[in-house]
DNA sequence: CTCCAATATTTACGTATGTAAAAAAGGGAG
DNA sequence: CTCCCTTTTTTACATACGTAAATATTGGAG
């Protein structure tokens, strides 16, 4: 029952009488070879196991149809969630996906870089490691190939292409909402290591001013190795309410990572962050991390649009690819963030 | 400031005056090259920008390095955490990994099954979709290549070489947990698409028996459609809880993120699941999930060991690729769960 | 200084397919 | 039946590199 196999063109070809040549026009675009031996040819294919050998298929093709990407963690399911959006809309455009982890490591992405340099890949889209990417590594990437900037952007390299999100909008929309139905808030940071980050910090700082009210940031010093966002929230809000600070006011945290952390350390003292506690504990996020809605309480946040980032990201490479683009003005686009309002604030 | 750049191994030997197969021996294995020749191919290379080309030193190569690996979803951190163990256990062993992700579509995996196939990788490491993955594409992939098993394994394919978690003891250890602290569970399941799932059920309900105790599954007919676990878990909760019942029960259930959803249907009705609470709700998991102490309440559940399972399923594809097998005698790891006691159960 | 053996390099061919140009075949109109 | 156009096949070369066998080099012993 097991059909015979068959590994190259050549024997394809004498196998069912068809030239090699056309063989390999039928397996490119089957439309480009007449009706009758199409026929023939998938009459002969169904009688073989044969499949065509990738490496030699892409190794001379003008375009190899292959776009490389890379994200800086996998434990994340904001980057899953980009990620499935970024494969799925180049699922959608016939193109091959490479996907590549950083795993915190810059040694490592710039190894994926170098693999997808070799690939010759007709793009690559990256989300980078903070600033603890190497920045010369996707320098050479955009020098050599089609490039787009996910996610975030380093304040150094303002001419790539990049897709995010409007954090000022995004942070400033949060920040004002929760001045506008409570205590204005105080910031929860990270350690400066993230563009993001910092860029939110940033617009709370600004829209807190132009509220008329005074910024406050925490968190920001402490020291967490990796990316255990949570442990962090966590112990900076648990040491925060043991001293009896912040107990009765609002917090946005710098996602919603930190954001489960810091309800996590509310809860072990006792305290249930929530808009309905009038004049108690509030706390909000950044993100809408999938789990959000099913947090006690169910967290406040902002979405991002990790479809519609993804999507653009796609299209814009794409766009490159064909050559569609003004040299010299890179495209920056930024999706508004939305409100989700929850129990949390 | 920019090198020169050069894209053939022909180019470059004429570049810095070594013949190419010497080139060519030092990128496989520099030791491979006297020191002196190493020297002058180093000092030229940083001269210059070269990359070998991927594909054409993958196409006829004894050996092409490359494993390929199939998680069935992205948007799960247990899949996150065990494709994270395998990658980095396959870096360490010097192999490429290319990783695709069959977002639960049987006809993207098969896809992804003919890539590998198509790319003559050394070995495919599958996570099935459960009971939605087609097998006869395990079994051609098996067939024409090493191919572990990883996670989770159709009753059907008993002749497989699979590594993951020992259900029978995991399940009955959290079983005889709750059983032993407090009332008898209940043990919430899902649609039956899922083997793991299965074998959980059928474990919680042996080690149920072997009690003595009156086995009480719910939630295995409903239908939710994708992967929504924790839209499953609180939306029968919910139900029950509405009808005023299994409010002082415990419940095991199939998952955590199923189990985050009942403990979210919990809190809806102002019911707090915990140890404590004598005679009250308890709600426990299963594997672990990312999230687990950060909940509220944290969550009781039995931990997969995904770090060994990835680091196995990667030494034993290495055997198999290296032929250190008995043909004919599938290699089956199960690792054993341990429990993580927390403040729900 | 010569010769030999060990090691390195070169030669020559192979890998599986893409692709352009020229030649052949097929099919329909006149 | 012939001619012309379309499609297919053939021919020939290209892609970028791996690798076995042949050849050259090197270093040291005698």
């Amino acid at each position: 029952m097991t059909k015979p196999r068959i590994n190259t063109m050549e024997e394809l070809s004498v196998a069912i009488g068809v030239s090699r040549p056309t063989l390999s026009r039928y397996f490119q675009d089957p439309t480009r070879v007449k009706e009758k031996t199409v026929k023939r040819i998938e009459a002969g294919l169904a009688q073989v196991e044969y499949i065509p050998n990738f490496f030699a298929t892409r190794l001379n093709r003008k375009s190899t149809g292959i776009i490389g990407v890379i994200i800086p963690y996998l434990n994340d399911l904001f980057f899953t969630k980009l990620l499935e959006s970024v494969e799925v809309a180049a699922m959608d455009a016939g193109l091959t996906v490479i996907t590549q982890c950083s795993h915190s490591d810059p040694a490592i992405e710039a190894r994926a870089a170098e693999t997808f340099m070799s690939m010759n890949v007709d793009g690559a889209l990256v989300a980078p490691l903070g600033d603890h990417s190497d920045q010369a590594v996707h320098q050479r990437l955009k020098s050599r190939l089609p490039f787009v900037l996910m996610d975030s952007r380093p304040t150094t390299m303002p001419d790539v292409d990049f897709v995010g999100t409007n954090h000022a909008q995004s942070t400033g929309l949060i920040t004002e909402y929760l001045c506008r139905v409570g205590e204005p808030p105080a910031f929860l940071a990270m350690p400066r290591v993230n563009f993001n980050a910092l860029e939110r910090e940033a617009a709370y700082i600004s829209q807190m001013e132009m509220l008329g009210f005074e910024p406050e940031v925490l968190g920001a010093e402490q020291i967490s190795e990796g990316a255990h966002f949570e442990e962090h929230g966590e112990a900076i809000m648990d040491t925060e309410f043991a001293r009896g600070k912040f107990t009765d006011r609002s917090i946005l945290c710098v996602n919603d990572r930190v954001a489960i952390g810091a309800i996590r350390a509310a809860a072990r003292h006792g305290l249930t962050p929530g808009r309905a506690a009038k004049g108690g504990l509030r706390i909000a996020g950044h993100d809408d991390y999938p789990l959000c809605p099913y947090l006690n309480p169910s967290l406040t946040t902002v979405a991002q649009n990790t479809d519609a980032i993804g999507k653009k990201a796609v299209s814009r490479i794409l766009e490159i690819i064909r050559g569609d683009v003004n040299e010299g003005s890179p495209q920056i686009t930024l999706f508004d963030g939305s409100l989700k309002l929850r129990e949390s604030a």
